[in-house]
This record gives structure tokens, C-alpha cells and sequence, in this order.
DNA sequence: GAATAAGCGAGACGGTACGTCCCGTCTTAGC
DNA sequence: GCTAAGACGGGACGTACCGTCTCGCTTATTC
């Protein structure tokens, strides 16, 4: 999905193999760079630096810059992401569940930033986005949809709503929040946020567990 | 507001004048340069040279180039955005009339790519889309809480809605469809997706005026 | 005839102009350097360095490395070397200064460098010889033939001989001597030798002043 | 006598055995870059590559660049001058046959490359020339240092010439010709030019063998 | 209307990052 | 242990802008 630059044909290709470990070196500095500086702020010669690695080693990877930055976003989910997404809240998800993760979530600094700059260079680099849209928003939103889906088997949601667009409402407005005031954005201003949304909304949740 | 170089103390300084032509061409060219290319893609050269100028113009005027930018987004409502402000509609606005204008606005893509990087510039330039909001967004949310307003004295919306919210939502979601998801943004489709989405939210206009 | 990067067409050409104390102190450099390493060893950011200049200065007034390096030869005789040139000695010549002047020149470390580095660039840039030819050899090939004729006239030398071809032997033996065996090539060595080989090409010197 | 990586100071070394073809056919890739690039210009890619051999090989097998370039030389007189080298003439030398053979090789385009770079190499490496000398010129010098003497015992030069003197004289001025003169060096003009040098430094041939 | 002072265009200048190319060393697989 | 293949760190290349500076010329205003 992502070009990298050797296709691996040969079962076995002669001379010295790469070493995988630098792969994720240069990953993890490029997708700390992009969020700092944006995409145009990227350059090899930081990323290579800060991942302890000569400039070539890079180029030699990955054919261009769009390329290795794709790349460290398609991977590049934080450790506290990733637990998020697995541990047994995905599977019964519950409305005040996928509150509580989205509230600590998009109450991080780092993760406003690099949504910030996804959003900054789609005129350029639409692809970033996409593979965002598909490796890190898709599978939320499907947690997000099953929650959504059990709630109005339970009677807390009216019977005649589209979740999509309740998806994309919710979202939407938690991203407009963030994005656009800047002020107010603690995990607790997010949380009460939310909470309003979902009562406009017609979600209630408040019968299923308290909110804080 | 913006921050330029020399404020006019005395009523007319000695020397030659500045050229005021000059500032506007400078102004043009610095909006479609930002728009085509980012905040970071944004020469000063670049932008003297589509101004038809000398670069030392334009750094004689401008003490930076986020001070360029944030007056050319401030002044830089295209002629169309224009006319919509300050049309009649936009004192006896309507839902209908908000709707119509939105999905105009939205589904142009010289627009959507200057939102884009005006949210791309948040981390490192929070005044630009603080311009933006004041001098664009604020105007055009008090006149769709006007419609929002009346039509729930109308009876066409439910009265415990809090309309701040209501236009979050809307806003948000309509940004969300048209930033992360790039197909299916026509006018046409704009028009249906913000029906649907003030279906979601109650709004019902239909009984006023016929949709399209 | 050295090529330059500017013509100047223009009586006074816009913009601030050049410091000319920065083309005599990179051309000094480029000749430094190119003693030093010969003409692939010449890099642009060492002579910049050296000059105490930007690259980028260098790259504005030179076309490529060989016009850079011609000139350095065509202007850079040591200030010995012009004295010599143009004193008395230049307009009376006699054998006995030309060996002087050639004795002090050639047991000079620096002198014999650059000759090699000139033969050995003639392959790939046989410009840089033939620019060393005419700003180096030919003058003094003039002077060296003016004292031959004269003492030809003094009946010091035959009356049958070429002197072109004189010289040919002269320059050659020399520059084979110093160039092919390295040692025994002291100012004194440099002066024996010398009055070896016009013993043996039949000019008698010593009947009008007495050699050291 | 060359810097070579391993002495053979066991018989049979244990592991697979070099091949020696390889050493050959990469001693002559390594000329023809020399002559072609001069020293700096070699690269061992590309010996490498012209030789048909890994990169690897070249490095295990030679300790330096000037190592492998010292001993290509030391070894790659052409097969031409290998002929005249050991043909009877060598032995029963006459001026002649030494004018004929010096024509024939110093009107080679090839051999003025090699020797062009050979100087252009002295202040760096003047291991190299002395190999050039040792392998190369003192045999031939001999050769016609006999010439000369024979000559000389025919009466056909003065008693009192000094032979290394003209030895100097002669591979000077030829040396000079062809390397500073570019032109007229085609293998007639240079066998005129000869003629003139030696009637200049009273070497009468004619008597013996007729002139071309 | 001459002097004055700033505007303005043009280009020099020092500097930084770029992506490419080659270098010499190293590490692996296979013979 | 030799050979081929390629990874790796590193250095220089020439280019493209950048922001500052220094000129000559122009153009209003002020004395």
C-alpha cells in the first residue's frame, strides 16, 4: 500500500540485508518532525539526524518524502492509541466509552497538531490524509458505530437516525472545537463538551452510566 | 490590528508616498500564494513577483511574513463572499438562504484549500485563523444564528436547542465532509449532505421553502 | 577572454554592485587550492572558505570550476615573478639574467606544483595550459630569445642555430629535471644544471660576466 | 616491490584460491581509468565495474589507490612498446631506430594522456612517476644512451657531449612539444621536429641511414 | 526650484537545505 | 577464504531560495 522502494522478489536478495530496526527509527523521528514542523518542514536531514542515521540511509528507503511520511502515519499510532483500540472497550464499546477515549484523545496537544497538519497539506498530499482516513479513522469510527448501534437497541437513541451522519456530526464538531478555539481544551472542557453535543444530539446515555 | 511597519504618526511624512496600489497587488498575490503553496510555501519573492514589485517592497511594508498573510486573509473575502455579507438575505436570513449560501461557499475549491492550511498553520500560526475567525467566521455565524433564531420562533425547531452548538455541529460536520473526505463535493452534493444533516438536527425547512 | 558570468552592456548596471576585492581574493584562493590539489581536488567550498566568502558568491562569478581557475593562472603571477617581469634586466636581457630569473623560479616548490598540476589537467581542460602559455611562457620565451639574439650578435653563440628550437631545449631540459627527478633541485643545483646545458648547446656566457 | 594486501607466505593457503586472471583484468580497467580520469578520477566502482569484479575484490587484493594505479603502471607498457622494447633494435640501437621508435610512441594520443597524468600526479603521489621511471624510462634511456655512444664512436658526434646531458635535452624538448604544443604532433611532425632537435645539438645521422 | 527624504527596482551577499553521486567499510549469502 | 551484492555513514556537489544590504534612480514635500 505504501511505495517503498525495493519490492522484495527474490526470496532471499543477496548482499547485506537492511536493518529493520533503523526502519522504525527513521519512522518514529519523521512523524515526531512532521508534527512539529508540517510537511514542508520536514526535512530528511532532521529526520535522519534525529533517527541516528545517515541522510542516504533514508533516501535509500523510501522514494520521497510524501512517501516515508504516509508511511509513518500509517504506523505511527501512539502506544496509548493502540491500547485504546484494543482493549475490550472496542469490542463492548458503550457510548461513554468511546466518550471517555475521544476525550483523552483529542485533549492531547501532539494529536491536535497532527491532525492539524494532515488537514494543512491536503491541497498537496490528499494521500496522507486518505491513508490517515483509512488506517486511524475507519476503524474508530466502526468502534464508534457499534456503540452507537447498541445504544439504540437499548431505546437510548430514536429509531429513525443515520449513525453515519451522527458520526460525522460528533466528530465534526469535537474537530471544529479543537482546531478552531484553541482555548478550553482539557480533558475534563472536552468531556462536558461532548456531553452537550450528545444531548443535542438526543443521545442519552445518562440512564447507562453516570457521566463525570 | 495587523502589524505594519510604519505607523502614521504625522499627517504626511516627508519623502515620496508609499504607492497604495502597491498594497493591494501585494495583498492579491499573497493570498493566492498561500492558498496555492502553505504558509511555508509563501516567498516573499514569489509574492513580489506576482505583485509585478521589488522584493525590498514588499519587506519595507510588512515586518514578517505571518503579518502578510494575516492581513490577506483579513481583507481577502473574494468579491462573491462579498456580495453574499451583505446582501438582504443576510438580514432577513433563512435557514433556506444559509443552506444555499454554505454549500456555494463549501463546494468551491479555491476555498477548501484556504481552510486548509489555515488549519495546516494552527501549530505554528494560531493568529492566522484567529484573523480568520474574527473577520470571516464570526459575521457568518451571528447571520446563520439569525436564521437559526427565527425559525425557531417559527416553530421549525425545537426549543430547548442550544443554537451555538447547532452551528457547531453543522459547521463541523460540513467541514468534515468536505476536508477529509474529498469526492462527492459538488454543489449538488454539498446541498443534499446539509439537508440531511439539519434532518439529523430537527431543523426541519421544509415547510417554508422548498428545497432544491 | 576569460569567460565571466556578466557582460557588462550596461554603462551602469542596476542593483548593487559587485565588491571587486572579492574576485582578487577568491582568485588568490583558487590558485592556492589548486596548487595545493590539482583541479578535480579543487572544490568550490574550499575556496570560498578560504576567501572568506559564500559559496554562493563564487557560483554568481564563475561559470564552472575551469573558467574560475583559468583566470587565477592568467592573473596570478607572484608578485617575484611580475618583478622580475618588468625590471631592467627584462629590457637588456642577458643570458646570464634569464638564468638568474629561471634559477630562482623553477627551484621554487610552488612554481614546479603548479606546473605539474597544469600538465596534469591537460587532458580533460586543455585550456588551462594554453591560458598559462600566452599569460606565462610566451613573454618570457620573448625575453629569454631577446638575450639569445643578443649574444648570438656578440658572437657568443653560432651563427646557424634556431632559436625557437634554443628555447624548446632549454625549457624542456629544465622542466624534465625538475619536474621528473625530484631531488637535487636547490636554487644552486638548479643553476649547475643550467650552465650544463647551455655548455652543451654551445652558448658561452662566461666571457662577459662571470657565473656564480 | 608493490604494496600488495597479502604475502604468500604460506604455499597453499586454506579456502578457495584467488584467481589470478582477475588481478590482470583488473590492473588493466585500472589504466584505462587512470589514463582516462587521472588519479583523483579513478574510482574503484569503477575499475571494478570495467574489470567485470566486485567492488569487494579490488579492495581485498590492493591496499590503496595508489597501490593498484602504481602497479598498473609498472606492468601496462602496451604491447607495441613491448615489441620495439625487445626487438633486435634495442640491442643493435641506432640513433635512428631511436628516433623512429620515440616518433611512433609520443604521436600515440594515449601516451600523452598517461604521462600528462603522471605529472599531474607528482605532488601527491610522486611514487607513481618514480615507478614510471624505474619500469619504464631508465630502459629505454639505456637504449638510446647506447645509441648515441655507438654514434659517437662513428664519429657522427662530438667527443666532448655530455650523453645524459642530451639525453635530458632531447626527451625535454619532445616532452615539452607534445605536451604544451597540442598541435602538429601527428607522427610526421614529429619526426621532423627530431630531425631538427638533433641537427640543433650537432647529431649527424644522415651519414648512417637516410631520414624519412 | 533646489534640497531633502523616502519609495522603488535591481542585484550582491552570506547562508541553509536540497537530492544526487560516489566513496570506503561492513555484513550477508553462496560457492 | 573468495566472490558478488548491497547496506551503511559520510562528504561534496551545484541549485534554489531566503532575508539583509547596498546601490542608482524617481518622486513628492519642504524650505
Amino acid at each position: 500500500m505504501i511505495h517503498k522502494r525495493r519490492a522484495t522478489t527474490r526470496r532471499v536478495s543477496p548482499g547485506r540485508p537492511r536493518n529493520p530496526d533503523i526502519d522504525s527509527a527513521i519512522l518514529r523521528a519523521a512523524l515526531e518532525v512532521f508534527r512539529e514542523n508540517g510537511l514542508d518542514g520536514v526535512g530528511i536531514e532532521q529526520v535522519a539526524e534525529r533517527a541516528g542515521v545517515a541522510r542516504t540511509t533514508v533516501y535509500r528507503r523510501w522514494i520521497s518524502k510524501e512517501s516515508l511520511i504516509a508511511e509513518a502515519i500509517a504506523k505511527g499510532r501512539g502506544a496509548a492509541e493502540e491500547k485504546v483500540l484494543h482493549s475490550p472497550i472496542s469490542r463492548h464499546a458503550t457510548v461513554k466509552g468511546v466518550v471517555d477515549a475521544l476525550s483523552v484523545t483529542v485533549s492531547s496537544a501532539e494529536y491536535r497538531q497532527i491532525v492539524a497538519r494532515l488537514i494543512g497539506s491536503i491541497p498537496d498530499h490528499p494521500r496522507l490524509m486518505a491513508v490517515y482516513w483509512q488506517a486511524y479513522l475507519v476503524p474508530r469510527r466502526k468502534i464508534a458505530a457499534n456503540a452507537l448501534e447498541q445504544a439504540r437497541a437499548e431505546g437510548l437513541i430514536r429509531k429513525d437516525t443515520d449513525t453515519e451522519i451522527l458520526l460525522d456530526l460528533l466528530g465534526g464538531a469535537i474537530m471544529y472545537r479543537v482546531l478552531i478555539y484553541p482555548d478550553r481544551s482539557g480533558e475534563k472542557d472536552i468531556r462536558l463538551y461532548l456531553l452537550k453535543l450528545m444531548k443535542e444530539l438526543g443521545i442519552d446515555d445518562s440512564k447507562r452510566a453516570g457521566s463525570t
